[in-house]
DNA sequence: AGCACGCCGACT
DNA sequence: GTCGGCGTGCTC
């Protein structure tokens, strides 16, 4: 629709300059031939800085008139024909900026598809007579009168020789700015003629026209149209008919939809349990209403939350309004999927890592252009451009992935409970172990608590045994596997029942240990153990990637007995290869899942009964539900517990609680074991008699003891540098500062030297302010951002998080 | 980020 | 005397 506002002028600009001093508005100069298209929200590229390099900015404002001592460039380019952000993002986007302490700018990128980043060139371009050009120097430009600035041929003689040509004038460096969103097309035809025409033609075709008389049916058979590629002929034969004037081939834009093949039947909703249409409910009227309410929907596992919440989105369609559903990675699984599309079809939208660029834009416009009411997703997918949301949902609220860890430094829920304010509408945190502060602001009555303490079977939680392994260790020296559950595996082999184990994996692996003199082979770079790998036949660090080959001896001695210690899949993998020679094993951890879709393959072979037992890490603790197990065992419960992070206790809860509700689904009777050297530590007690209640008050009570989340906020810097000199004296430095300002109610944690003093061949020192309410604090905060620039010149990184989640 | 300006060491 | 080192400041 054609508005009536009148061109503009200028318009207010951030620029994708990631720095703090360029974090602000620029304003611009808009030529008259843009003035008319030109929209807030849109991309435009502009000439910044001395040599007008060329750079992408969104533009954030238009004015009629600019009022300035100096002049305005102007806007050298529009990157959209429409806004890629909307009124709302905007808003968003800077609210986000105060809150992670994060630049404008990154947080404007971060809510859109990564296609629509830019991608920058630098060339040289000849300006003068080619011919004058050195032998040497016109041979890199062969052919072309451009030249990659960075191409690898320019030796540094060349350097200084292209540095004097462009002083003289006969070279140039221009600045590219590409847009990689590229829309994907493929060839629509359209019969031109009617059908009698074409049986008409197809009866004087000579009978070894083959081809042709294959397209002639092809098109009998679909009068509305199809795509070229559909029908298996050659596409001359296309390019002839059209000549004929037989049919129209027009390029169309389609989705790369990785869903489209798959035929899903509808499915209908089926008869909700008393607890769940308690629930539904509740929510159902808030929608109706635009209440801004957030619930805490507590359900165990097996309670039927997902129904709860498809329920709640067809209310939100019913009223015209749209509905955004996150998930954590692990759980959004092609059956998880399915079940949405299958109540709500082509309404429905999925945004999840495994898509490839090209795929998130085109999930991203689909939802743009309203083609998707529902917006199924991980965290990013928060940021889906739906309007009119009438539900907010977050599944599996407690989740640690829910809170990214780069800049900016968002965390899903705070950022849902922005949009549901901006919607007026409801958002619904789902949780089976919410985390503390979750629970403990609906017991406050901040939040709406909805319980659903019942199965959906109607069947009770499976009975759990405890296996204290310092007893076991006693009695034998198998590490890894103690005789209930040895015992416990054999009789399911026999009853031809699944088994599923789970490794703990954090904070423990297999490393190399010399029984002589104690010398463990570390990473070079970073200060962590190196983990072996027994299917690569080396040593790898888990954070930097190092690998190095598998020492024979001990470097430091000599010693032959340089062994492995601790656990790591592949060792109980061998390990239950001794025990049990019958049985089939699925090993799934990070190795044999990096692969695209290798995680839903190996869960598909389990599922089709191709495996005995299925053993893995964190992983198969979610999302996976298979009638036929009978057995879950965890071989190590505790590791986690030994981490320097006050949430190890609420993890290892979680995890255990989860992993449990796996065992006995469907109509058979479940029993986990969990193995661990802490039988009396509450988080497993607690764990092993299903009661969160029981454990959310003792939690509680410490964390208000140690003064933790959620009795404080709590914001962590950290300091990182070349040498540890340099990191700790800028993080000491830093605590002198933070004291000045804080009132003597908030707590100072540190400076401390992280777990992981040393990471890629930096050293990390970290500082935690605890504190309940600091009105110098945020000022100090945003002042020390500033900053960091200085610092980063330095080689010293200041990150500045807010509410962290890890490493504390 | 990337470019220019500016003030100190070894070279045509 | 100058070329160039990278410390500091700025970018509509």
């Amino acid at each position: 629709m054609e508005t009536l506002t009148p061109p503009i002028n200028f318009v207010d600009v951030i620029v994708d300059v990631p720095t703090m001093q360029t974090n602000q508005p620029y304003t611009y100069r808009v030529p008259a031939v843009f003035s008319k298209r030109i929209q807030v929200g849109m991309r435009v590229v502009v000439p910044f800085g001395k040599g007008d390099r060329l750079v992408q900015g969104f533009v954030v404002g238009t004015k009629q008139e600019a009022k300035t001592t100096y002049a305005l460039k102007a806007v050298h380019d529009l990157m959209d024909l429409t806004p890629v952000l909307n009124k709302e993002a905007l808003h968003l986007a800077q609210w986000m900026a105060g809150y992670t302490f994060s630049f404008t700018i990154s947080c404007l990128q971060t809510m859109l598809p990564r296609v629509l980043r830019a991608k920058y060139g630098k060339q040289i371009v000849i300006t003068g007579d080619k011919c004058t050009l050195p032998a040497e120097i016109r041979a890199l430009f062969q052919t072309q009168t451009a030249l990659d600035y960075y191409d690898e041929r320019i030796t540094p003689s060349m350097r200084a020789q292209l540095a004097t040509l462009q002083r003289q004038g006969e070279l140039a460096i221009t600045y590219l700015v590409q847009d990689q969103a590229k829309v994907k097309t493929a060839i629509w035809i359209e019969p031109a003629v009617g059908k009698d025409k074409l049986t008409e033609i197809a009866q004087r075709l000579r009978k070894n026209a083959v081809n042709q008389r294959r397209l002639i049916t092809a098109m009998l058979e679909s009068m509305a149209g199809f795509w070229q590629k559909d029908v298996p002929i050659p596409a001359a034969t296309f390019i002839q008919a059209e000549k004929h004037g037989w049919l129209t081939r027009v390029a169309k834009e389609v989705y790369r939809d990785p869903y489209r093949e798959t035929n899903i039947s509808a499915s209908q909703p089926p008869q909700l349990t008393p607890d769940q249409l308690r629930a539904v409910q509740m929510i159902t009227p808030t929608i109706t209403d635009n209440q801004n309410q957030v619930f805490l929907l507590q359900g165990v596992t097996g309670s039927g939350k997902t129904e709860v919440y498809l329920q709640c989105i067809a209310q939100a369609l019913m009223q015209g309004k749209t509905a955004l559903m996150l998930v954590p990675e692990i759980a959004l699984t092609p059956q998880m999927v399915q079940r949405v599309r299958a109540r709500f079809g082509k309404q429905v939208a999925v945004l999840h890592s495994g898509l490839s660029d090209g795929e998130k834009y085109d999930e991203w416009r689909r939802i743009e252009r309203h083609e998707a009411q529902v917006v199924v997703g991980v965290r990013s997918a928060i940021f889906a451009p739906l309007d009119n949301i009438g539900i907010i949902i977050i599944d599996e609220e407690h989740e640690a992935s829910y809170k990214q860890e780069e800049m900016p430094r968002y965390h899903t829920c705070d950022v849902a409970k922005w949009r549901a304010a901006w919607h007026h509408c409801p958002l619904i945190l789902g949780s089976a172990t919410p985390s503390l502060e979750t629970r403990a602001r609906a017991q406050k009555g901040v939040y709406q608590g909805i319980a659903m303490p019942r199965r959906i079977n109607g069947k009770g939680l499976p009975r759990v045994q405890l296996v204290d392994m310092r007893k076991e260790y006693k009695q034998s020296q198998e590490a890894d596997f103690s005789r209930p559950m040895v015992q416990a595996i054999e009789q399911r082999l026999l009853k031809h029942e699944q088994v599923v184990l789970m490794l703990n994996r954090r904070g423990y692996s297999s490393f190399l240990m010399c029984r002589e003199c104690g010398f463990v082979l570390k990473c070079p770079n970073c200060d962590i153990s190196l983990t072996l790998h027994m299917d690569t036949n080396n040593m790898k660090c888990h954070y930097c990637g190092h690998i190095e080959d598998i020492p024979h001896f001990c470097p430091n001695c000599r010693s032959t007995k340089i062994r492995y210690y601790g656990t790591g899949t592949e060792k109980v993998q061998e390990e239950l290869a001794r025990l049990f020679p019958q049985a089939r094993v699925l090993r799934m951890d990070v190795d044999t899942t990096r692969k695209k879709g290798a995680h839903e393959r190996l869960l598909q072979k389990f599922g089709d009964q191709q495996a005995d037992i299925l053993l893995g890490t964190q992983m198969i603790a979610k999302g996976l539900d298979f009638p036929n197990v009978t057995l879950v065992g965890v071989l190590n419960a505790d590791t986690a517990l030994s981490l320097p992070n006050f949430r190890s206790s609420e993890r290892t809860f979680q995890l255990l609680t989860q992993v449990s509700g796996r065992a006995g689904r469907a109509d058979k009777e479940g029993l986990v074991i969990i193995q661990t050297y802490n039988p009396e530590h509450y988080a497993i007690q607690d764990a092993s008699h299903q009661n969160y209640e029981q454990f959310y008050r003792t939690e509680m009570q410490i964390r208000r003891q140690m003064g933790y989340s959620p009795y404080y906020y709590s914001i962590k810097i950290t300091v990182s540098a070349a040498t540890e000199g340099a990191a700790a004296k800028r993080i000491y430095q830093l605590n002198d500062e933070v004291k000045q300002i804080l009132s003597p109610q908030a707590r100072l944690v540190g400076p401390s030297p992280q777990s992981i003093l040393r990471i890629k061949k930096r050293y990390y020192f970290q500082l935690i302010i605890k504190y309940k309410k600091e009105p110098a604090l945020d000022a100090f905060l945003q002042t020390l951002l500033q900053q960091s620039q200085n610092d980063e010149r330095n080689g010293v990184r200041i990150i500045i998080d807010r509410d962290p989640i890890n490493n504390i």
